[in-house]
DNA sequence: CCTATTGTACCATAATATGTGGTACACTAT
DNA sequence: ATAGTGTACCACATATTATGGTACAATAGG
């Protein structure tokens, strides 16, 4: 699979599906119209509940990341602008996590300049590495 | 008082609590060593509970954000450059979250560099404007 | 010493979210 | 027809959150 769930984690496992799934999306592994392993499929081979894998796939197609057809499975969604409503709540999350980093910067004594080169370095790492596949 | 707590939002209230007293010292209108209001007094204040209002203290405590002196009252704690493992934490912490904005990001179609700016802007607007006082 | 205030530790209770396991149904493709 | 899809239920257990109440040790000020 691509990614890895930790039950332990405060983080709910169907949140963990959630971020998981977008990752591989970001990272390439899956691709637009991709077939996504059915509900039950999923659910056996990363022992969990059908029930919590049906939640994810559900969150996702709320945000348009997947799209589910009926008696045929869940694929991958073509890219879409979103649209303006969709767009705003998007960028108002991205705003509230720019400020809890500078935050929490501050208390590693991280300068704006610091968090910017963090956020470049970070994400250059984690283009090419990847955690776990 | 120095922030809001909605209690409809997903987020517990004693985070919201913990969210806005870091909000509030990074602004600068709580400083090192200010006496914060007790857990009684803000309880009624925000019309909230003396066991929520404590459980945020603790966890502020716990984060080496205020000094709790048994009897006489909790305090803004004295910068103290962090350990180790609290400076490796709260990085971790930092890096993940910029993970969760590249992926946002993402979804409306900003690239890093457009990231970088609304990452400067954010800082610049959120120092001076100030959302909720 | 007395009293008020501090944080804290309990207890009970309720509500909500999460996760599991099971069953069933409509839809689709073969 | 049959198998596989997502989905909608149900029951149940668990953990978290929040409220309300009581009590106790430590502190400070009369």
């Amino acid at each position: 699979m691509w990614f890895r769930v930790n039950p332990r984690l405060p983080t709910p496992i169907y949140q963990q599906v959630v971020d998981g799934f977008k990752e591989a999306i970001v990272k390439g592994f899956v691709k637009q119209g991709d077939r996504i392993p059915s509900v039950r499929e999923l659910a056996t081979l990363m022992t969990l509940n059908h029930n919590t894998v049906a939640k994810a796939y559900q969150q996702l197609e709320r945000e348009h990341v997947f799209e589910i057809i009926q008696g045929r499975g869940t694929f991958v969604a073509e890219f879409k602008p979103p649209s303006d409503s969709d767009r705003d709540r998007r960028l108002a999350k991205i705003v509230e996590m720019m400020q809890q980093i500078y935050i929490e910067g501050h208390y590693v004594q991280l300068s704006e300049d610091d968090l910017m080169s963090l956020f470049r370095e970070t994400i250059r790492k984690w283009e090419t590495g990847g955690k776990d596949v």
